[in-house]
DNA sequence: CGCATGGCCCTTA
DNA sequence: TTAAGGGCCATGC
């Protein structure tokens, strides 16, 4: 008998002992689950008593779960609240989520992809210096790679530098048209990136911006100054924006 | 500019 | 234990 044979047969005891237990041990042991639509169409998401740990497409799901999670499976009487919201629109970002048994840099770069808003992106590299290993950009990406509760840790919103989308779990096509319903416009900055323009500041503020930050885009064309990197905005006298927080990406970039 | 390349660091086989 | 390679990025032609 193969090793993954075993596995799947011991899953499967232990669900059925699951099926007999009082409700709070099963709660503990198994997962539950339920479909919903989303922009990537219909998606399925387990939860325990931890919060949200997967999600991924409806179709194959069981499955999916099984190989990555290995850990018995029941459908859910209702979602918990908030979750069909936060898989519809990407608005309410208040779901819990179960992020135990991934490693600590993970967990780390799934938390600060967590508060970039709605209708806003960032790079790889700002992932990377937010949780304080600034050199440790491609590992940011592995670790989204492996992101295992997309739309609710909103990966999609994590693209490369140059404003090209960057891969995604289900495909650069995908990550774009996610982005295009949250209303991102990433022709505009593969636009700016061309005039090597990666972040916008206002004189009548004296702030500089990512350019899909909300303060950024009430910025009036008067007013609005390009910059190529926060040293050169620094220099001309603007300071970083406290919410979108552009440090440099790269301490080298003048 | 567009392309190639080298550095970086976490994960997996 | 190690080595290879990836959802990147700055640099050099």
């Amino acid at each position: 008998m193969t090793q993954e044979t075993a596995q799947d047969r011991l899953i499967e005891e232990l669900g059925a002992l699951a099926a007999d237990a009082p409700d709070g041990l099963l709660d503990r042991i198994a997962a539950r689950w339920i479909t919903a639509p989303s922009p990537l169409g219909e998606v399925a998401a387990a939860f325990t008593d931890h919060g949200v740990a997967y999600v991924r497409p409806a179709r194959g799901f069981a499955e999916d779960f099984r190989k990555r999670v290995g850990r018995p499976l029941l459908p859910a009487a209702r979602p918990p609240a908030g979750l069909v919201p936060a898989l519809r629109d990407g608005r309410s970002s208040r779901v819990g989520l179960d992020l135990r048994g991934l490693s600590d840099f993970q967990r780390d770069v799934l938390l600060a992809v967590r508060t970039i808003p709605r209708g806003e992106v960032r790079p790889y590299g700002w992932i990377a210096a937010r949780i304080g290993r600034p050199k440790a950009v491609r590992a940011v990406g592995t670790a989204l790679g492996g992101n295992p509760v997309p739309l609710l840790v909103p990966c999609h919103r994590v693209i490369r530098f140059d404003g090209g989308a960057g891969e995604y779990m289900f495909g650069g096509a995908a990550k774009e048209r996610v982005l295009l319903a949250e209303g991102v416009d990433l022709e505009r900055l593969r636009e700016l990136a061309r005039e090597r323009v990666f972040y916008l500041a206002s004189d009548t503020t004296g702030v500089v911006c990512f350019p899909t930050c909300h303060n950024a885009r009430r910025i009036t064309a008067a007013h609005r100054h390009g910059f190529r990197s926060v040293a050169r905005a620094e220099a001309a006298g603007y300071r970083p924006c406290r919410t979108c927080r552009p440090v440099a990406a790269q301490a080298a970039a003048g």
